[in-house]
DNA sequence: TTTATATATATAATTTTTTACATATATTCT
DNA sequence: AGAATATATGTAAAAAATTATATATATAAA
């Protein structure tokens, strides 16, 4: 099995959920798509990791609950206990860092405040997340035996995440605004 | 074209690279193997975006010197100013840690301290290439003009982040201690 | 009224990525 | 002597991920 199928497995050990729900927890810590979900779902149920039952709704399309089984609470905390591959990051901004001193100086500030100004919105949106995670569990959400105590970890790793990157974003533009002093004070532009 | 043709066309942009050592430089901002790297490179010049010429070398084998060409430094340049795509990021140990409440306290710790163990690494490796960036090329490092600056601020920002994962790590440990104590000196202990 | 958004599931086609196979030279470690 | 590691390039097969297509209900907005 691949990480996407324990991660499916750990979101069902949190609650049963639907396939479109697991799409939408996946997000902070596993990117995928629900292409990758539903047939991923199926295979899991096939080896009998899950179950799901038909839920009828109105207002709204029927849907399928799953819930993870014993043979699948097993097979996940087998896992668990095993040393993490090495994290996969791509991230297209970061090539555009690279390349940064091919283009002019407006350009680059406005990559980095368009960053900003993203990661601004999901520090926003992570808050609120977080503060109704607290509301909603108390303290026992710092209990190391809550079914929320990972996702809340996740979230607190997220925030500063997020706020350390606008935080270098700052930094970068500093630079820049710097650099922009010198070339007009100095006529030694270049080095190297 | 892909990202990651983008960032070889940034890298060979800095400076001449063989295959090799472009998979070797790659590891900062896109994970890649070599077995995507040699058939792009290929492409790319077939495309005339990259030139390259044969270098026999003795006690070693010999190896292909790529460079990027005008018509490739245009189109990377064209694609830098482009509001880049969201990122990707997919760490199986995050998906651990969502579910470690499944398992013991014990499993949990080893889980963070060895997270620790390879963050601290990373760090001085870090520190260290960042050492003898700042060494080798002065302070024209910070400055937008020059060819390292781009490397040199992902580096920067590499370097903040994996030291924020250790940071989180211990805060994450240092729950996992009081929780201990609570049960300890405390009966009440589940609550939801 | 049309359009967009949210809920809900599913498959097909394509692209991207990983793993494995293959070869070759030289050095260092056990 | 044999094994592992580093340099160097490539291909083939398999797995994973993305994009696109498809269907269906309901609400809200333009």
């Amino acid at each position: 099995m691949n990480a996407l199928g324990y991660a499916l497995l750990g979101m069902l050990m949190r609650k049963p959920c639907s396939g479109y729900e697991l799409t939408q927890l996946l997000e902070v810590f596993w990117r995928a798509k629900h292409s990758q979900v539903y047939p991923l779902l199926a295979k899991l149920e096939q080896e009998q990791y899950v179950t799901f039952e038909h839920v009828e709704q109105t207002g709204k399309p029927d849907k399928k609950i799953y819930s993870i089984t014993d043979k699948g609470k097993k097979l996940l905390q087998k896992w668990i206990a095993q040393t993490p591959a090495a994290p996969v990051i791509r991230d297209e901004f970061l090539i555009k860092v690279y390349s940064i001193w091919l283009t002019d100086k407006n350009t680059a500030k406005k990559l980095f405040w368009e960053r900003i100004s993203t990661f601004e919105e999901k520090v926003t949106h992570r808050k609120e997340e977080i503060k109704k995670m607290e509301e909603e569990y108390g303290e026992t959400i710092t209990n190391f035996t809550s079914r929320h105590f990972g996702r809340y970890l996740l979230f607190k790793r997220k925030l500063r995440q997020e706020e350390e990157e606008i935080i270098w974003c700052r930094w970068v533009l500093d630079l820049l605004d710097k650099a922009n002093e010198d070339s007009e004070t100095s006529i030694e532009g270049k080095r190297e």
